[in-house]
DNA sequence: TGCTCATATGCAGGCGGGTCGATGCTGTAA
DNA sequence: TTACAGCATCGACCCGCCTGCATATGAGCA
């Protein structure tokens, strides 16, 4: 899932493609379980965390983990590393940051001042 | 809908309730046709259009463009004035400026943008 | 070589959501 | 009052997604 370059909120109405691409990525982040898995990582020792740590406080299915993990990671949202038998997940900061600064509406453009 | 206070992205684990508040404005958001309603409205003079001013360009038929909008002003996004016969529909910017700042990483806004 | 554990994948059921045609509702104008 | 235009709602269809169970894959170990 390739990340949009234009901001939807700024200037000319985005295109089919950019909006689809757009709403690909946030579709990856609109889950509770997806999100509470982010969470998780995020807020986890090293910032890192394999399967079996996120399974019991999701109350979620070894699989159905697996399967969100893969759709946030597909995202680009998440990075897998396999070590040993354990397959541990990290965030991807930039891949947020972008998200946040393509929701951000930039006044930034062709104006004066930014408010904020 | 109410918005979430806390950033899922930072500090500790949110809750579920707080993720599925999150999850249900972005769901609002992960949709092509939403994303496009959004760009329209924000691109319109005046920061405004109608349903008829957006069935075209969006190549959908009118109940659809009616039910997106409706889903966008459930979801805090959007707000509704009735003049005449006419709806007008403009973004409540605050809603999504509020949307960016939770998924931005509070200490992490070292990142830069994505070039290009 | 076998065995076990951690993880990924296949499959199926059930539910929610996007879309459209038909219809109802509300102002506006004739 | 009647007719019409803009918009919302209803009903229905279809597709995609979340979930769990069963199973496959792969790595480490005896």
């Amino acid at each position: 899932m390739t990340m949009p370059q234009i901001s939807p909120l700024a200037g000319e109405p985005i295109e089919r493609a950019d909006a689809e691409r757009l709403a690909g990525v946030l579709k990856a982040l609109a889950d509770p379980a997806r999100l509470r898995l982010l969470s998780l990582i995020q807020s986890a020792p090293e910032g890192e965390a394999c399967v079996c740590d996120l399974t019991a406080p999701l109350g979620l299915s070894q699989p159905t983990v697996s399967h969100h993990l893969r759709i946030l990671t597909e995202a680009g949202l998440l990075e897998r590393e396999k070590r040993g038998v354990w397959a541990y997940y990290r965030l991807v900061p930039s891949a947020i940051a972008t998200i946040a600064d393509l929701l951000t509406p930039p006044r930034k453009r062709a104006t004066k001042k930014a408010p904020r």
